[in-house]
Order: C-alpha cells, then sequence, then structure tokens
DNA sequence: AAACTTAGTTACATAAAGTAAGTATATAAT
DNA sequence: ATTATATACTTACTTTATGTAACTAAGTTT
C-alpha cells in the first residue's frame, strides 16, 4: 500500500494557507496595504477574527503591522516579502476558479 | 477608502480550498488513487472528517468514487479532471514552501 | 456634552473538528 | 467455532474554532 509521506514544509505552508480567511486576508493585501476596518468590511470578517488572523499573519513574517502616529493614529497592514511571494499562488487560485468554477 | 471587492469565484475556490485537510487530501490524490484508509493514516486525518470532506470534495466535482466489485470490496478515491487541474496550484504551495518556511 | 470612528478586546453562542467506540461485511488465525 | 484483523464508514461525545454582539479607549466632529 503506498505510504506517501508529506513533505513537511508543504504541510506547513497548507497550514498556513487552510485556515479560514487566511486566503481573502493576503488577496487583500496584494492590493496594496489597508487598515484593519478596511479589511473588516471588504471580506466580511468578523473583527474578533480578523484581529486573531493578523497577528498570526504577523508571526508567520507573512504580514507587517505599522503604526503612523498619526492624530488620529493611524495602523496599516502590509504584505512583507515572504507575503508578496504568495502572489503567484493567488493567480493560481484565480486561474483555476476562472476555469473550473460556475458563478 | 478602497472598496476592493472580491471575485465571487475567487472566494469560491478559496472557501474550497481553505477548508481543513482539502489540501491535504488534494495533495495525496495527485500521487494517484488511494483508498480511504490509506488517505487517514498518510496524512493523519480522522475518519469522522476524512468521510466528510472526500463527500464535499466529490460533491465539488473535484473527487471520483470508484467502487471495485471485489470481494472484499475496494473504494478507490482519485481526481477528476477538475481536481486534476488543481496541481499547478498545489505546485505553487509546494514552491512557495520551499522558498520561504524553514523546516 | 453626545455621537462617531478606529482598532481592537471580552463574553457568550454556535459550528467544526477531534476522539473513541461501534457497525457491517469479509477473511485469516487459533 | 471463536477470536482477531481489515475496510469503510457512522454515532455519540468533547474540545476547539468561529460568529455575534457589546464594550473599551482615545481622539474628532457636531
Amino acid at each position: 500500500m503506498a505510504n506517501t509521506t508529506v513533505c513537511p514544509k508543504f504541510e506547513k505552508a497548507v497550514n498556513i494557507l487552510n485556515k479560514r480567511w487566511t486566503g481573502l486576508i493576503i488577496s487583500q493585501l496584494l492590493t496594496g496595504s489597508q487598515r484593519f476596518c478596511n479589511i473588516e468590511s471588504n471580506i466580511g470578517i468578523s473583527g474578533r477574527v480578523l484581529s486573531e488572523r493578523l497577528k498570526d499573519l504577523e508571526k508567520e513574517g507573512i504580514v507587517n503591522r505599522t503604526v503612523y502616529d498619526e492624530t488620529p493614529v493611524r495602523i496599516e497592514y502590509s504584505l512583507t516579502e515572504k507575503g508578496k511571494a504568495l502572489a503567484p499562488l493567488m493567480n493560481e487560485i484565480q486561474n483555476w476558479a476562472d476555469h473550473w468554477i460556475n458563478a
């Protein structure tokens, strides 16, 4: 019986990407840096989970949190190099969706 | 404020792929058709959830369930054309993981 | 002062996933 | 014949994740 072992790097990558909302958050940030409430309203995620996801993605080195010390303070989320490197992957999702999803 | 609308096809594709285990199941099946218990032990998913996911993926037209009427009966899961079309996407995940995940 | 905005957090409810045992069918071992 | 093993699940129950709504704090507008 085939005993294919899963590549641990692949597994880790999949575990980041297959958490709910991660894909949409990254695709949003690929269009440019955004503020918390902007991401929230654009993709329809709850603030509770968005806060959690952004922290996870920051910890993974995929997202940067930048505080602009204006009045009022402005906080922007953007992608790191590691995050921007996900662009081809997101394009593949779009490509597959265009060919195979009817909506 | 930027109000980027999410492409509905992209959103649907992401919602399939970001369910837990979906990526690993598909990457397993890309190596060839497999039996239930084989997938189960290879990726470490519980039977309960595997059963659920395979039904979902069948419903999405990504996975085929084939019953071979031998004794004992043999049931194999394989990818449809739609499922096989996910190969470039899986390759992109692997590619990104190779460059950016240290493990 | 009262209401609004941003970027969250907290408390609670529901949905999804994990665990373990059970079912049904069949073959193999003792 | 009885026990054990295997496959492909399902069922009952527990834990974790996510959703909902209200709240905080600091500043801004009316």
